[in-house]
DNA sequence: AATATAGGGTGTATTTCTTACACTATTGCT
DNA sequence: AGCAATAGTGTAAGAAATACACCCTATATT
């Protein structure tokens, strides 16, 4: 690192891909971009980090404007920095992902940015042509959350607080694009004991309702202490 | 992302944390600095990122000036940019790790960048006081490397091109900080089919001299394809 | 009331992987 | 010849993964 710099404003930008599950499908939220360059098209949401803000904030301040809510999960998910991925120059972006259940979010499908025509949930597995590197940005986000619910939980933070066993394999089968055997799943899941059973059912179904769990998030953190069992 | 914007020059740093495995340790490579702020401490070797250079090049850069190498595997790790890790302003780093074969490195312990006053490795548990956030950016990249050499062929990044199994087994030892059990660590390994047995042994050891094996990267990426192997 | 529909919910046998564990073999050195 | 130091090897028990099919129940329909 070199030394003797003036004081310099970062210039930066931080993207989000934001992810829904609903109807069995994962839904990514795009906006349709209303200024140059890429006028137009559609892309991720993102804004300038402030020089005095964190890069979480920046994207906790994305979050909040499109789907109006706090504690909406993310993670940094990589630093794109290519020389012409912004066509006014080299312009990095930190691209995070976060994950959100849609039934409680209050979309804001008309934003306040100028800069944004409008915002909508677009199924994953058919997406418009994406400004910038946009494509490049969703497809690194999708691999990587598959490897991770596969070792983390985070695949509760896109189902609603109370739900079935079988939406929560639909889930899986969404992010793997795969389908699981319902039995072993079920025995899977129950095994590693962090889903508390509720005395309530599915209501407004035209078939037997099926019971309702939640994420123990107090058993899971005992779990998850050992998440990483390496081989000894 | 906001528009009409001058064409603006970024200023940002990468630093990268470098791995080498010898005597049975993981080492880091660190700088003394030269220059303030933190003169005299040390730290990762780091660099501003060019503005017509990516990120990815700005760490090559880096690498071959304190490694004579070029080619060594290199990762991004993550994007640090809390608003006081740098006493002259927001300056956000984007860090990497990279893992080379210390046997074949030429370390230049006395670089050129003037900022610098000495380069020298440091058992990865026995470290110094470190500059800015980067105590927090090695204990970063070893979580990920934890993690990524039980799905991942990157620890034959840190041994010679030939090497023994008792030497993969105490760099996995190094690297999970655990006893392993000999018979089930050779008999897994040798199961994955991703080494070639050579017809040479080791020499200059006052005992019974060891077979030596290569990482046969054809074969593995056969294996790798499947790497995601999650469950059906 | 009977029936149809649609998904809910459950067990077992087989195979594969993981773990625990201890002795003989080879080489160089004295 | 004997010592010191590491190389190299197999088996049994338990745990986890996989493959697979039928009955149950709530509602809607006639």
């Amino acid at each position: 690192m070199q030394s003797n710099l003036p004081h310099l404003q970062s210039i930066f930008t931080a993207d989000c891909v934001i992810f829904g599950f609903n109807e069995g499908e994962l839904k990514v939220l795009l906006i349709e971009r209303n200024e140059y360059p890429f006028k137009d098209w559609w892309g991720l949401p993102g804004f300038f980090v402030e020089h005095n803000e964190t890069i979480d904030d920046a994207v906790k301040r994305i979050l909040l404007e499109y789907t109006g809510l706090k504690g909406i999960y993310m993670e940094q998910l990589y630093t794109f920095g290519d020389l012409q991925r912004h066509p006014q120059g080299r312009i990095i972006t930190v691209a995070y992902y976060a994950m959100l259940r849609l039934e409680s979010a209050n979309i804001n499908l008309k934003p306040l940015s100028t800069y944004v025509r409008k915002a909508q949930w677009h199924p994953l597995n058919n997406l418009p042509e994406l400004a910038f590197d946009h494509k490049n940005i969703i497809d690194k986000s999708i691999d990587k959350i598959r490897r991770k619910v596969s070792h983390s939980p985070i695949a509760f933070e896109l189902l609603p607080e109370k739900f079935t066993l079988t939406q929560l394999q639909q889930l899986y089968e969404a992010i793997w694009d795969k389908k699981l055997d319902k039995r072993n799943f079920r025995k899977k899941m129950l095994k590693y004991n962090v889903l508390k059973e509720l005395d309530e059912k599915q209501k407004g179904v035209s078939y037997r309702a099926a019971k309702l769990y939640k994420f123990d998030k107090r058993k899971y953190n005992r779990i998850f202490k050992n998440e990483l069992n390496f081989s000894k």
